[in-house]
DNA sequence: TAAATAAAGGTCAGGAAAAATCAAAAGGTT
DNA sequence: AACCTTTTGATTTTTCCTGACCTTTATTTA
């Protein structure tokens, strides 16, 4: 069943599945109510489970007739990918916001499947862990390469 | 009847046992509770009766909802590759042999030429370097990881 | 129209729930 | 005794959830 957050998760991502356009437009204080928990709990998952990294871009309004307004965002060209290329250079990147990224790559083909499983398997926390001191910021560092290398491939260095 | 750590290493394997899909997930402090003892003598029977060698994996998550997962990886032993596999757990690699073994891996085609280059980009020495601890200890779980990764793949797992 | 009010959403710190770590103590073997 | 394995407990880290307070935008009203 696991924890409220990851229904919530689940939840969204289900309408977002069933939107096609990739876009879905909600109410905070809304969803909230429907969880039965505090308005902030939405923002938790949204700041853990829908970042930048996993493929999503969540905007938002106050105010009357305000709302939070998630969409999943597409890889769409090589200037994406050098731009999470720096943004991840460096940074703290922890394994499951990691394995999203890499899912993603796969789903919108920039990895095949099996790139896709050997990669995880090197930045799982167990591999990574023997220099216990902080492994999400190797496994930023591990993924920018990774995107480096991909970029380079593309134009066939 | 053994020690309590060989009691609790049964339950599990037990359970694994029947649950016909290979994965148990567990509370780690129920399960201690269960066998009275304290949760991290379940550690201590997961690092050292559920390892990458004997064939599990061992997953899990911290905090509200957290849990154990235990997963057994069905893979048929004595292929060199688990015969390299046992032999790079844990010990220094630098990166000129790491990268031999890649190409060597590439050559023999368990390994794509691209899916090489991949995994030479990510054990460079610049990438790895970042907290200059020992980085041929973890160059040396990251080929052990991968070549785990290739096995299951080859039967399909 | 300017000020007040209502209606959203955002931030942050703190507490609680789990698991991980590490070293010391206790038991067994040789 | 020396060594290895097991067991324990104290401390740390990660993840989740809540509530108090803040900011922004829209609407109403003097």
């Amino acid at each position: 069943m696991g924890t409220l957050a990851d229904e919530i998760e689940r939840y969204i991502k289900k309408i977002l599945e069933a939107s096609h356009d990739g876009i879905v437009e909600l109410q905070r204080n809304e969803l909230a109510l429907q969880f039965s928990c505090v308005p902030s709990q939405i923002n938790y998952v949204l700041s853990t489970r829908f970042t930048t990294e996993q493929g999503y871009i969540v905007e938002s309004r106050r105010g009357g007739g305000g709302y939070v307004r998630i969409v999943k965002a597409y890889v769409a060209d090589d200037s994406e990918l050098s731009h999470l290329i720096r943004q991840l250079k460096g940074k703290k990147v922890n394994q499951y916001a990691a394995e999203g990224l890499i899912e993603r790559l796969v789903e919108e083909d920039f990895l095949t499947k099996r790139e896709g499983l050997l990669i995880k398997a090197i930045i799982n926390n167990e591999v990574l862990d023997n220099q216990k001191k902080d492994h999400n910021i190797l496994r930023g560092n591990i993924l920018s390469a990774i995107l480096f290398t991909l970029l380079k491939e593309e134009f066939g260095a």
